[in-house]
RNA sequence: GGGAGCAUAGCUCAGUUGGUUAGAGCACUUGCCUUACAAGCAAGGGGUCACAGGUUCGAGUCCUGUUGUUCCCACCA
């Protein structure tokens, strides 16, 4: 940076130049050091099949102050990156695209198949790491990790195998999601509910006594191939004769039992209900509790199957139309209505979930929610904010059996291998080659793959060399912090929590930052299909990554959305702007001078002002930090920065540069001295820009990122020096607003006449009044010799404008008159306030000495006032 | 059905254990190209803090209820 600096700030030029300063120079590198404290954080791992949008971007910013503050602050910080092999989403993409070139993992095969995957994963795997790094990202490159590494794919192993001997980890048939589309079974948190219009078809089973009928009400007919039981409500008085009976399944003709269970509602549709527990959840529970028999009727592609009779072949909803038809036909179909109720539907394509009963692989929930659930109300792990901590508990508490086996290529294959002569299931962290039951060497592998979040749950402490007792694990775990979303605390906050807490007796984070979606100007989701997305990259090209970090960070708090628009990058910008132009200002006045760049020895009434000012921040701003409130921390700075430090101490400078001679070295070094520490404050926030600037200045080390964060140092701290100066501004603006308010033009230099108060020291700031309220001179404790003046009381001292043209008496008594009014009713209010016993003995004492001080002040005001008004009579 | 968030200036949002006259950015009005910045400076207008009660010396802040709105969980076939 030098004196030939541009008027505009291009982070174009500057940014990429930095990153790799910062790399280069290892200063994102973290190594064991009992020395120090160690911060860690681990960062979400993004699909390698992502590009950044808003929500990484927002994530990794958020992480990334973190880590750089606990780094500035002496901590051993270090941030692990990563990515994810997601499985189902990876999956889905490369299927896509072999389908463009004609082929299927079928005709494919496996092994090739999976080639294809890790060819798709060298090609587009770093695509996100990449633009982490333009973010600004401090992340310790050389551990980046992935899912399916060595190491992590191991961890996986041990974590399977462990489970499975504590029996935590079981194979068994249960009701699951089934994905037609994708072809796999899908957890329960992988399920999203939509609500869509159906239809409520009411449909009459014959009974298998008499000639009578029973009505249900069903919004899928096409299972009623597979009922096995018709059920009522015990408690329901209309069907109490029918329980025990008999009816007959229309078009299968097949005798079904009527059964009694209290899950049916007696007020809902006919109160009676078909059961098919092969492609309902709660039909099953209820077919397992009456041991009905279980008929699959659709296949994994939503087909109807052999079960289906004449309907074989079909698509299930085409099967449904037919069977409506035919149900119609003849004449067991009573009505049609429509109805609103909630599909299931698959969380990557968004087909509908077909429920459906299949051999899967479970996680056993309950004996691990309960430790998991203790560790959050113990405080081992706190969300930020804590209303989240509910929405975790209640998640726990009622959570049910993870299912984790997916009828997928991609990802961890599940360790167990069967033997094809005893049927022996041999769960193993090594591949096994004899049967540990009857000693064949005839086995073959499980198929299937494991949930991508099972990997996901270990990411903490895998990335750490779990399942080894590592020295990075013994350092670095438990993590300090985990930045991430709310829509990802079931998939993944919790599961991380239980897996921490059962293998290694420890929580896997201590505090959980969570954070809002990113929406658009309007307040929308960012889709692809809405196209309204804004693609950070292109912001980061256009404004700066600075900028957008800083926009995505201001005006935001934890757990809460946030709308991102123009309006808000524009005002980011301008501000990265105007720290440059200080920056530019100060360099104009420092170069070629003999800086310093620390506290001067003999600093002047303006310099402990802004040096005292400066240091309130630092206590204020680091507070913010340490609670996760980076919203208010960096409006401090931004307020400080530019009102402050702009507006009021370099415009002073402006003045006492040109004028105090004696003191121009104290300011110079001053303006340094603020400018560079208030930089390191906002190094977190705006990474760039913060260090082109500092490196620029005197500075010790080679980066602003590895100097030592600002301290609070209480000696700074100067009251007296803050009142002064408080004390001279106040007459500023306070003739400025007068001037402006009578259109006295900038062009006229009006004189002023200033009594101060005693102590005031008003006629020390002689220039910078004079100058900063556009006046021709300053004559202190006289009258003015003209008649034609206005009248300002200020609470340091009285002040006249005296112009040389003519003033409206008239208008000048009745606004002074009108002052006076308003002051008396403020201080009327002081008065009663202190004349109420209850509020002077139960306020605190610092809320009293204020109303004290303002009606002290009031009085002299009023009385001041009163005296011009007299004086103008 | 259960739970949570939000409601503050025209717009987007801050407002941390209750503290007196509620803030910012953008937009608006007026005046300034004042040698760092017109992506700027100065001055200004604009809010019965959703509504109704309550607690308190004092409520945007705490409690109860109401309305509107967004979201999460459950899934009544």
């Amino acid at each position: 940076m030098n004196k030939e600096l541009p008027k505009v700030y291009d982070p174009e030029k500057i940014e990429e130049k930095i990153y790799k300063f910062w790399e280069e120079n290892g200063f994102f590198k973290s190594s064991i050091n009992h020395e120090r404290k160690s911060y860690t954080i681990a960062m979400p791992p993004p699909n390698i099949t992502g590009k950044l949008h808003m929500g990484h971007a927002l994530d990794n910013t958020i992480q990334d102050i973190l880590v750089r503050f606990k780094r500035m602050k002496g901590y051993e910080a270090l941030w692990i990156p990563g990515t994810d092999h997601a499985s189902i989403a990876t999956e889905v993409k490369v299927v896509q695209q072999i389908e463009k070139e004609g082929l299927s993992k079928k005709t494919l095969g496996r092994e090739k198949f999976l080639e294809r995957v890790w060819k798709w994963k060298e090609e587009y795997g770093n695509t996100i790491t990449r633009q982490i790094r333009k973010l600004g990202a401090s992340c310790d490159w050389s551990r980046q990790r992935f899912t399916m590494d060595k190491g992590c794919s191991r961890a996986v192993n041990e974590f399977f195998v462990r489970m499975y001997e504590k029996g935590l980890i079981y194979k068994g048939e249960r009701i699951i999601n089934w994905c037609p589309n994708c072809k796999t079974s899908l957890s329960d948190a992988e399920v999203e509910f939509k609500e869509s219009e159906g239809k409520f078809w009411r449909i009459r089973y014959r009974l298998c006594e008499g000639d009578g009928f029973v009505e249900i009400a069903t919004t899928r007919p096409e299972t009623l191939l597979g009922d096995t039981a018709l059920a009522v409500n015990p408690d329901d008085e209309r069907y109490k004769n029918l329980i025990g009976k008999k009816a007959i399944v229309p078009l299968v003709n097949r005798e079904i039992p009527i059964i009694e269970d209290s899950y049916v509602e007696k007020d809902f549709g006919t109160g009676v209900v078909k059961i098919t527990p092969a492609h309902d959840p709660n039909d099953f529970e209820v077919g397992m509790r009456h041991n009905l028999e279980i008929i699959k009727v659709i296949n994994d592609r939503a087909i109807m199957n052999e079960n289906a009779g004449k309907y074989r072949g079909l698509d299930r909803y085409k099967a449904r139309k037919e069977i409506v038809k035919d149900l119609e036909s003849e004449g067991y179909l009573i009505k049609v209505e429509d109805i609103k109720h909630n599909v299931g539907k698959c969380y990557r394509c968004s087909e509908d979930i077909e429920p459906m009963i299949s051999m899967q692989w479970f996680v056993k929930m309950p004996p691990l929610a309960q430790p998991a659930i203790k560790l959050v109300k113990d405080g081992k792990v706190k969300f930020i904010p804590d209303r989240f901590s509910k929405i975790y508990y209640n998640w726990m508490e009622n959570v049910k059996d993870w299912c984790i086996s997916r009828q997928l290529w991609w990802g961890h294959r599940i360790p167990a291998w069967y033997c094809e002569e005893c049927g022996e299931i041999n769960v193993s962290r090594e591949e096994v080659k004899v049967c540990s039951k009857c000693g064949s060497d005839k086995l073959h592998q499980d198929e299937d793959t494991l949930d991508t979040w099972f990997s996901a749950a270990l990411w903490p402490f895998s990335i750490l060399g779990w399942p080894d007792k590592t020295p990075e694990l013994d350092y670095y775990y438990p993590t300090d912090t985990l930045v991430t979303g709310y829509d990802i605390i079931f998939f993944w906050v919790s599961r991380m929590i239980f897996s921490s807490k059962e293998l290694l007796d420890k929580e896997p984070f201590k505090n959980v930052l969570i954070h809002g979606l990113v929406r658009d100007a309007q307040g929308r989701k960012m889709s692809k299909s809405l196209g309204n997305g804004i693609d950070p990259i292109e912001v980061i090209d256009k404004y700066g990554a600075d900028a957008l970090r800083f926009a995505l960070i201001t005006g935001n708090t934890p757990g809460n959305d946030m709308r991102f628009s123009d309006e808000k990058i524009l005002s980011s910008r301008g501000f990265a702007n105007k720290i440059w132009n200080a920056a530019r200002f100060i360099h104009m006045n420092v170069d070629g001078t003999n800086l310093e760049n620390k506290l001067c020895r003999d600093p002047d009434t303006i310099e402990k002002w802004i040096i005292s000012r400066y240091n309130t921040i630092v206590k204020k701003v680091s507070d913010d930090m340490e609670k996760f409130e980076l919203g208010g921390a960096l409006q401090k700075i931004y307020d400080f920065i530019w009102d402050e430090f702009c507006d009021w101490y370099i415009e002073f400078s402006k003045i006492r540069l040109q004028k105090e001679e004696d003191y121009s070295q104290t300011i110079r070094n001053t303006l340094v001295y603020v400018l560079s520490g208030v930089l390191k404050l906002l190094h977190p926030f705006m990474p760039y820009i913060t260090d082109e600037i500092w490196c620029s200045f005197p500075h010790d080390g080679k980066s602003i990122m590895v100097s030592s964060y600002p301290h609070y140092d209480e000696k700074l701290s100067d009251k007296a020096a803050e009142t002064e100066i408080l004390g001279v501004m106040e007459v500023i603006r306070a003739v400025r607003n007068r001037r402006s308010e009578m259109n006295i033009s900038a062009n006229k230099r009006p004189t002023l006449y200033i009594t101060s108060e005693a102590g005031a020291n008003l006629d020390k700031y002689e220039e910078i009044i004079k100058t900063l309220t556009f006046s021709n001179k300053i004559i202190f404790d006289r009258l003015p010799s003209t008649d034609d003046f206005v009248t300002i009381v200020a609470s340091c001292a009285k002040v006249y404008i005296a112009t040389d043209e003519l003033i409206d008496k008239k208008e000048e008594l009745c606004r002074l008159k009108k002052e006076l009014e308003s002051s008396k009713n403020s201080l009327e209010r002081s008065k009663q306030q202190l004349l109420n016993q209850d509020f002077v003995s139960k306020a605190p004492k610092n809320v009293v000495d204020k109303v004290i001080d303002t009606k002290k002040r009031l009085e002299k005001k009023v009385i001041e006032l009163q005296k011009s008004i007299d004086v103008f009579k």
